[in-house]
DNA sequence: TGTATATATGAACAGTTGTTCAGATGTAAT
DNA sequence: ATTACATCTGAACAACTGTTCATATATACA
């Protein structure tokens, strides 16, 4: 490596320092099973907190936690309708994650 | 939801219950900010351990510990090069996930 | 108003994770 | 062989995470 590849590298990781934290905060979400499956529930249809707890076998308690964090990460968001509160993905963003994911995986 | 649905997302939440671990185990990767910067400057460059802590102001030591991880997991590879030992990205998959997470990110 | 239903919340706990420190290993050069 | 250099390793520790349990909140319905 020379000296301009050394400080075009150096500038990269140093400029971009909260940008990578973001990154990985962004993974992070990602990175628990639980939460996974309820992202890919979603992609299918929006649906309410008792509906994900009996399609993943969860505890309702530890579905709505989850959802929690999920919503102040603004991928999901919800809405009442009746009794239940109805939970959807904001964008789709969340399905070209995963796929991307999903991906690397299949190899 | 019709009975239909409903069947449908429980097939495909319980047959794909190992794939969402895998994909969960995957962004546990990508879940943290040395890791991800780790990858990045290996996107520019392949170089060796001590390059690595000198950019991103880490403990040799605590970079020697994720690239470990990072290679039990085949996303870099190493060769050793007199003195040093030279980590490279195994495949471009890791460019590609990164990017597709910064797209989330730049809205 | 009172009761059932759906969801949210907070405390507690066990399990996991990333870093640091001290020292081991392995290679190169003299 | 001895020394210097580069990297790895394992134990220890603090910080964080996901689940559970018990309970609170809030809406619907009788």
């Amino acid at each position: 490596m020379d000296s301009n590849t050394i400080s075009r590298i150096q500038t990269i990781i140093t400029k971009n320092s909260e940008l990578f934290d973001e990154l990985a905060q962004l993974y992070k979400i990602f990175a628990d099973s639980s939460r996974v499956k309820i992202l890919c529930a979603l992609t299918q249809s929006e649906m309410c907190v008792g509906e994900i707890s009996e399609f993943l076998s969860i505890t309702q308690s530890a579905v709505s936690h989850q959802l929690r964090i999920l919503k102040s990460s603004n991928l999901v968001k919800s809405k009442r309708q009746g009794k239940n509160i109805v939970y959807s993905l904001t964008d789709d963003h969340v399905k070209t994650i995963i796929d991307c994911g999903m991906e690397h995986i299949a190899e």
